[in-house]
DNA sequence: CTTGAAACGGTTTGAGT
DNA sequence: ACTCAAACCGTTTCAAG
């Protein structure tokens, strides 16, 4: 759930191929895939558990069209907090499972959260909960009119 | 890659249970999962085609820890667009494989983008290609210190 | 629309290299 | 660390309910 430990990790061909595959369609068949690479299914199965194993692979999803499951209202909050807590309120705000995204920036506010909900009333009890907590200072909220893209797939190499 | 049609979809306690598991885990077993459910694994194979089919499931993906692949650099970038040519503008910008989300606003800014990059050169051109933009009045860009949470997945049901 | 059963295809293991 | 081959497991199809 959380984004591990930063430090960087060799891959050589095969393991980009493999999680590009991965990453377009996570159930591809290693088999298949094997075929055209010209290696057997087990290497790409045994490449498949090192990557997991080493966090490069964090796990395999669905992606969903929330708008279709009712979780139309996306919203952009922005956070100040105090300073001497901002590593607990992320932790805590990170639990919250309609928070997709936590980050910590620099500027006039701290932390920027997107968060998803099915309604304003939703939105509207989760802000009055940051509120409430007394490390928040302030906070700003964006609401989303449109979802032109949301795709966690960056072209890698 | 385009968020599509906002017409909500009706499903049932399989398609739930279905749902949440792919969540999960993309690659989980159906004959496993049928099983535990007492259903066929034909039906849920029927199941998943048809969620497939309506745009529910948008597709199943690798989730990357994309700083141990050298993508260090994760910005969020606001976009003041002459409001004519917003539409245009998210679509090329959409079209980017370093951008992430794309999000139409109301407020000071029209745009809110996420976007991944593995040096501040390679954000930097990416910004100065934005500033190029006729389109683009202005930008305010957010450099993230720290990803504590980004997981595409929002508890449903 | 669901099922059982068969056919097909995919994953995983382990011995050998 | 990779391969082959076998054993095992999973998906998909389809005729029938």
């Amino acid at each position: 759930m959380f984004v591990s430990s930063k430090k960087r990790v060799e891959l050589d061909d095969v393991d980009k191929k493999l999680m590009i595959e991965l990453l377009r369609d996570a159930r591809t068949s290693l088999r298949r895939l094997a075929e055209e690479m010209n290696v057997s299914p087990a290497t790409l199965h045994n490449r498949m558990n090192r990557l997991i194993q080493e966090g490069v692979v964090r796990g395999f999803v669905a992606l969903l069209d929330y708008t279709k499951l009712g979780y139309t209202l996306t919203s952009i909050i922005m956070v100040k907090v105090d300073g001497k807590h901002i590593v607990e309120f992320e932790k805590e705000v990170a639990n919250s499972p309609n928070v997709v995204s936590v980050y910590d920036v620099v500027g006039d506010y701290d932390v920027i959260l997107i968060a998803k909900f099915r309604d304003t009333e939703e939105l509207d009890t989760f802000l009055k909960q940051l509120l409430k907590n007394p490390r928040v200072e302030r906070t700003f909220t964006s609401i989303v009119l449109n979802t032109v893209k949301e795709d966690p797939r960056v072209r890698i190499i």
